[in-house]
DNA sequence: CGACGCATTGATCGCGCTCAAATGTCGTGG
DNA sequence: CCACGACATTTGAGCGCGATCAATGCGTCG
């Protein structure tokens, strides 16, 4: 996470997609395809490049591409006039974007450090898909899973109290169970607190809070181990996500 | 709205569909199927009755069936274990219930109102989704407006104060544009609070609020009209949904 | 070494919650 | 038609959580 890519084979931007070794494909929407379908994905699909902080799609603007993230993180916001933001996601390689749109995008879409996308141009991209049944399939699969998430998010943001959101986040980001690995935060506690609509003050307090109560342990900022999970879980008033 | 069912040609629960004439056909899911595709849909389908209050369907609980609602309103909803609820939305005639769903329902579905229901079978209802594609192209369509939908709610619940909440909330309600008609709140001020993550002293303050300021007429509690639309927009702090 | 950006910590403020009471609405039965 | 009770809504008083304002710490880069 906050990977620097290996400069090494810099991939140009605009090639074409390497669909049969691409890493992520058994967690994206190109995965179960037949070998046919998925290069005829390929065929429309470029490769794009995005550095730190690059905006990738912009709320409100027509929606001319999908993506799908080969590598890096992206943040999901939407703000208002004043400046205010909410993070409504973060994006993972292998995740798609761009569903959450109607002509234009619903929300914008930035890169946290370096990141490598797929590029299908809109119009392509739907007609492939109306004749993919796995394909959109996949995609429905996709978004109702979206919405499943979306709505633990309301829950959150609506009525659970700042040490409640923030042990939800950390045992979101943390690896399925069981394991007591070490988290890599690669978004910065300003885009934390967007996230969970509070401020980057009350993240750092909270955290700190839980630091003292030995419930995490946290030795730089960015990074993070889960010492307490019985403990957060009961904080995060977890539910059955 | 509140609307009470003419009981004249009371319609006996479990009594296949008659989706030809269906009232809500063309705000459905079901809108635009070839009409040999409209009577498969048709057999696997049965009508059900709600009364007030009653549970539709059951957050967590495995997800037996689809819904589409032809008549009443629904209220989605969501809670925590101590009793905070959190309403993720309201559902009204020709919304298709259950695409936030996983293996088991995201949210709960509770009856305001008497409410009259379509119900697909899951399991049978998937298989002809994948053999209709403008069925599944139409799910995808609306769990992505969902998605939109969801975001924007974010939104609303992270970084909006209690008047913009409102605000937006009236404007919702309200019909498209340039109408000065009056609107019909169906819902309770809890579920108005619990929807807009308030509470119900501070709804009912704030429309009193907005009426001392000439900005909404309202004789009785539920109904109200919209004086100055520009002016709530402003306070909403629209944005481009 | 200083400048910058990010995170942490402290002090204080205010929006919206909580607790409490009054008022309004509506259905029911005399 | 009115009296009554149950329940929803409105209004008031005071408080507390999380925001705001401000200062300090800390790591990175020029």
């Amino acid at each position: 996470m906050s990977v620097v890519i290996p400069v090494v084979p810099r991939i140009v931007a605009g090639r074409i997609a390497h669909c049969e070794s691409c890493g992520v494909r058994a967690r994206s929407v190109c995965a179960n395809l037949p070998e046919g379908d998925l290069m005829r994905l390929a065929s429309i699909s470029t490769v794009r490049q995005c550095g730190p902080g690059e905006v990738i799609m912009m709320e409100g603007e027509p929606a001319a591409s999908y993506h799908n993230i080969t590598s890096g993180f992206v943040r999901l916001h939407k703000s208002l006039p004043d400046g205010r933001e909410q993070v409504t996601g973060f994006a993972r390689p292998g995740d798609f974007l761009g569903l959450a749109s109607e002509d234009n995008y619903g929300v914008t879409a930035t890169a946290i450090g370096p990141v490598t996308l797929c590029r299908f141009p809109r119009d392509r991209f739907r007609t492939l898909m109306h004749a993919l049944p796995t394909l959109e399939d996949r995609l429905l699969g996709v978004a109702s899973h979206e919405l499943v998430i979306a709505q633990e998010r309301m829950l959150l943001l609506g009525r659970k109290t700042a040490r409640e959101r923030v042990a939800s986040f950390l045992l979101d980001l943390a690896p399925p169970c069981g394991e007591t690995g070490v988290i890599l935060l690669p978004m910065t506690r300003t885009d934390i607190a967007d996230y969970l609509g509070l401020t980057i003050e009350t993240v750092s307090r909270t955290l700190s809070a839980f630091r003292r109560e030995k419930r995490i342990d946290m030795k730089v900022p960015n990074q993070l181990v889960l010492v307490d999970r019985n403990g957060l879980s009961r904080i995060a008033q977890a539910s059955a996500l």
